[in-house]
RNA sequence: GCAGGGGUGGCAGAGCCUGGCCAAAUGCGACGGGCUUAGGACCCGUUCUCUUUAGUGGGUGCGAGAGUUCAAAUCUCUCCCCCUGCACCA
């Protein structure tokens, strides 16, 4: 049994004496290897090890490969999650705590907790500790933490850049709001942790006939205004006059505090429901004339507590004009306009219209029950999805054109006018509650953006986009629809860790546009923590010359009185070390991360320091779920560790699934690793028993297979496509290592040579267990500090590989042969006496290479000399049928093919339990020796 | 809704870009056998279906349907279904 824990802290303490992971310029190629730095509110588990795994394999690979590489990490303690553990465990918040217990964080330190700076240092230690126990080859001196005052020098000088491009733009902007705590609220901040969605109405101005007051009506459908009868309002609710601007409106009492985040307002008075009623009010688009009426479903919360009644295209709207019916209200006289047809595709514009279709089945519905509720839901969300899909506007200026089309352009075309006013909502189907109890609504807040939208950044985005490298390749489409529809982006904040925004001091950047062009800071971040340089001394002149080279060495140390030759490691560290870039993270960041990353390193960075390629690697599951902490399946990193060794954890992750798509995590992955190890390192182990002889059969086979694997590897190892690299590098080897002991291979050299190169491989997947097998093998390096195996394509020899396919081919079919014939009677006990296996006669392979490539039989015939042309024609006859599509194979010599064959005959005289004859069909006597194909051998079974 | 990615054998999951060597890798499961006091682990074999008292053979088959082709899991079109993201959240 392999003790993983004694191998690895071995090999971390010798790694970490031998300082094999802190590197500096050389006249090495550089490659600098990052992953996005992981956010230090919550231990590391083992779904968080595949990205970094994943990432330290492969910095590991091309430092096999002959570059300087640079693996550093750092971490993001930016924004407000922090801040809100922070605050819920000074409430003492049981949820929080019970989730941090999982983790085996102890009392006292749940206890400290509720400063937030203690937080960010506790987890930044711990995940270090966490990934020192994983193996990764990280350069720790660089490590750095977000909210860092040298680190925020460096972001003041990024938004100093892009103010300068004039990126940067002030704005309005919606986003959740508590009225009670006075801040932005997202998902952190709520209870149960619920996103609050935004949703944008459009709320259509409505005037009453007989005053200047307008009814507004909040919807999601303006372009149904051609449609509407008239207007519902809730009878049972207060209902107010505000004043925005000049304009005067009738809202419900409800909707004022709301409405009152949104716009400048003033309440002027109230207004009864029973007043309302006995108005009409003014269509602005049609200037028709409506009644306003009762809505037995209409909320006086939602929106302003008016809506517009399209009776035709919504099933509310239908039903409790119906009610009214009932109840003897009038009602319009024209009930339904429509004012949508369906166009059915299948049937061409078979306009069989909308004569209310889905509104049939409502007759008898009162709307009374729940369960009326549901089923008129639900007839409006298919309305909603019929007609957008297929909808064509019978009515209205834009007449022909779409529904999705119309509702745009009417949108636009009343806000722009005045006729209309977009109004937010919060779209979530239950109220968003904030931690502190409070409802959120939407507020529209004045702030400043980064305007990823802006037409020429975006050009030169989708110019360079295609240069980038992009693994998997699948994701080229996300990259490519992410970067067109990145637009304005928030990018101050009023609460959270981090750096202060330069241009409104009392709030904070956003804690995804501080991490950017970060990378660029771990080519220095050593540096300036080892000549104890001050925050203050870096003036944007430092960054200019270090990051840009823009400036003079003289004047920067002048301005910032850092001595000169600081200034100059820095700089040539910065351009050493960001030319060759890999940037890695889970697949959650392309829609953010990774599009702020390309974009700010275009808008900032000169052309050379531009993103080389990204590597996106797919999620975790454990036994088939998802991890969450409510499924309590979470496993912390250094328990798995513990438990599992690291080197197999990060052989499972890695291996048993492609780059791009998610790996299940299970025990039973483990287990058959750990028995594969166990295989290897039992054999590493006994190999003194084994001597160096000369070349067989099996050991050409063996090298063969041993260099076509290099190859193969190399090749997938350098498209990141790890899983393919290691079932060939791994699963396959142990196989052929099986295969070729059992048929009788026993040469050192070639063992050794083979496992050394094996060993080696999967130094970048096990590091560990690399390093113990290699020490085994008797070699006194590091394994990490060799030379990535180079295949000797002399030694891959098809032929001897096809033999050996030949050899396991008929092994197959001796084995069916067997158990055909002993079905007879007089041999239905014991092993036949003997089998001969009888190799095809050499004109057959070249009559067949001569059919292959006439692709016609008289042709083939003819292009054979020696052979009595019946013979051929017979032979030849049994492929007619598939002439067309013969596969070429390797003429090999009958007598080469057995050479194997004798070769193997031991191993079949051990499978069998009998005599094997091997024989070539000229000198055999069997008279099945004419069935011998060039590729398969005849097999003679004698009893 | 919009955008991106998918639908493969009992399950998981390769293959699809670059059509034929694909009844389709690999792993798990199941079944039979070996080892063992027994279990686990491990080893060997079988695992769509039909045929064959001798193998290298046939049928069906990769979401559904249609098409291109000598040939389609792979290319084209239509439809159905699933997953992910849609922003102030790291």
């Amino acid at each position: 049994m392999i003790d993983y824990a004694e191998i690895e802290k071995r090999w971390q303490d010798a790694w970490e004496k031998e300082m094999a992971f802190e590197v500096e310029p050389n006249d090495k190629k550089s490659y600098l290897v990052t992953a996005a730095f992981p956010y230090v509110n919550m231990p590391l588990h083992i779904g968080h090890l595949r990205t970094y795994a994943t990432t330290d394999t492969y910095a590991r690979y091309l430092r096999m490969r002959g570059f300087n590489v640079l693996f550093p990490m750092g971490f993001h303690a930016s924004g407000i999650p922090i801040l809100s553990i922070a605050k819920r465990i000074e409430k003492s918040d049981q949820e929080l705590i019970d989730e941090l217990k999982i983790f085996d964080i102890p009392d006292e330190v749940i206890k400290k907790m509720s400063d937030p700076l203690f937080i960010a240092e506790y987890f930044t230690e711990e995940m270090t500790r966490s990934m020192k126990a994983a193996g990764f080859s990280i350069d720790w001196r660089r490590k750095f933490v977000s909210i860092e005052p040298t680190f925020s020098k460096f972001v003041e000088w990024q938004f100093s850049k892009l103010k300068e491009k004039g990126y940067l733009e002030k704005g309005v902007h919606p986003v959740g709001w508590c009225t009670n705590d006075m801040s932005a609220i997202g998902q952190h901040d709520t209870i149960h942790d619920v996103h609050p969605e935004i949703e944008e109405m459009t709320g259509i101005k409505f005037k009453d006939k007989d005053s200047e007051i307008f009814f507004i009506c909040t919807t999601y459908r303006p372009e149904t205004i051609y449609g509407v009868t008239n207007l519902f309002i809730n009878k049972d609710a207060e209902y107010s006059i505000i004043e925005i601007g000049d304009e005067k409106f009738y809202v419900s009492t409800a909707a004022v505090t709301p409405l009152s985040n949104q716009f400048k307002l003033k309440v002027l008075g109230a207004i009864s429901a029973e007043e309302l009623l006995k108005k009409s009010a003014i269509n602005p688009e049609t200037g028709e004339v409506v009644p306003v009426l009762p809505g037995f479903f209409v909320k006086e919360s939602f929106g302003t507590g008016i809506v517009m009644s399209v009776p035709a295209h919504a099933p509310f709207d239908y039903v409790a004009l119906e009610k009214l019916k009932l109840e003897g209200y009038s009602i319009p006289s024209a009930q339904y306009k429509t004012v949508i047809k369906i166009q059915n595709q299948d049937k061409g514009d078979s306009s069989h219209g909308v004569d209310i279709p889905a509104l049939a089945h409502l007759e008898a519905i009162t709307g009374n029950s729940e369960k009326d509720y549901k089923l008129i839901e639900e007839a409006t969300k298919k309305i909603y999805r019929e007609e957008a899909h297929h909808g064509i506007m019978l009515t209205g200026k834009y007449e022909g054109k779409t529904e999705p089309e119309a509702r745009e352009l009417i949108k636009t075309d009343m806000i722009s006018s005045g006729a209309a006013i977009p109004i937010y909502i919060i779209g979530n189907e239950e109220p968003v509650i904030c931690r502190c109890g409070n409802e959120v609504i939407v507020k529209i807040v004045d702030q400043w953006f980064i305007n990823y939208g802006n037409k020429e950044w975006k050009n030169v985005v989708r110019e360079f986009l295609p240069e980038m490298k992009i693994y998997p390749h699948q994701l080229k489409g996300a990259f490519n629809a992410a970067s067109e529809w990145i637009g304005l982006r928030a990018t101050e904040r009023s609460q959270g860790l981090g750096t202060k925004f330069p241009y409104e001091p009392d709030h904070i950047i956003e804690s995804l546009s501080d991490s950017t062009i970060y990378p660029v800071f771990y080519a220095i971040s050593h540096i300036l923590k080892s000549e104890k340089i001050k925050p203050e001394q870096l003036k944007p002149e430092f960054f200019d010359f270090v990051v840009l080279g823009d400036g003079k060495i003289e004047s920067t140390s002048a301005a910032t009185g850092i001595d000169a030759a600081t200034i100059r490691k820095c700089r040539d560290s910065v351009s050493y070390w960001y030319v060759n870039t890999s940037r890695h993270s889970g697949p959650d960041l392309i829609y953010n991360h990774y599009m702020m990353y390309i974009y700010n390193h275009l808008a900032i960075l000169p052309k050379e320091m531009w993103p080389k390629q990204v590597v996106v690697n797919g999620m975790v599951s454990y036994e088939g779920q998802k991890m969450s902490k409510s499924l309590g399946n979470v496993i912390p990193l250094l328990q798995g560790i513990k438990k599992y060794g690291a080197d197999n954890i990060r052989f499972v992750e890695l291996s048993s699934a492609d780059i791009g798509t998610d790996t299940n995590f299970t025990e039973d992955g483990i287990k058959s690793v750990d028995a594969k190890n166990n295989i290897l390192y039992e054999l590493v182990s006994s190999l003194d028993q084994y001597e160096a002889s000369s070349l067989s059969h099996m050991d050409y086979w063996l090298y063969s297979k041993l260099n076509s694997k290099i190859k193969k590897a190399t090749e997938s190892m350098d498209q990141i496509s790890l899983r393919e690299a290691y079932v060939e590098i791994y699963y396959n080897s142990i196989t052929e290592i099986k295969n070729y002991l059992e048929k009788g291979g026993k040469n050192l050299i070639v063992l050794k040579e083979f496992l050394d190169d094996l060993v080696l491989m999967i130094q970048p997947i096990m590091p560990h267990l690399s390093e113990e097998l290699w020490h085994m093998l008797g070699n006194n390096t590091f394994a990490l500090k060799e030379k990535w195996p180079e295949p000797d394509m002399k030694m891959i020899n098809q032929e001897v590989e096809k033999i050996e396919e030949i050899i396991d081919d008929t092994e197959d079919d001796i084995k069916t042969a067997i158990s055909l014939t002993s079905k007879t009677s007089k041999n239905e006990a014991g092993k036949p006496n003997c089998i001969r296996i009888i190799i095809a006669a050499d004109w057959k392979r070249e009559a067949y290479e001569a059919l292959v490539s006439t692709k016609k039989i008289s042709d083939a015939i003819n292009k054979v000399n020696g052979v009595d042309k019946a013979i051929l024609s017979e032979f030849l006859s049994r492929f007619s049928k598939k002439i067309n599509y013969l596969e070429k194979e390797n003429a090999i010599p009958a007598s080469k093919i057995k050479e194997g064959f004798e070769e193997a005959k031991e191993y079949f005289i051990s499978k069998f339990g009998t005599e094997v004859v091997i024989e070539i069909e000229e000198e055999s006597k069997s008279d099945r020796a004419k069935r011998a194909l060039p590729m398969k051998p005849s097999i003679d079974v004698i009893w």
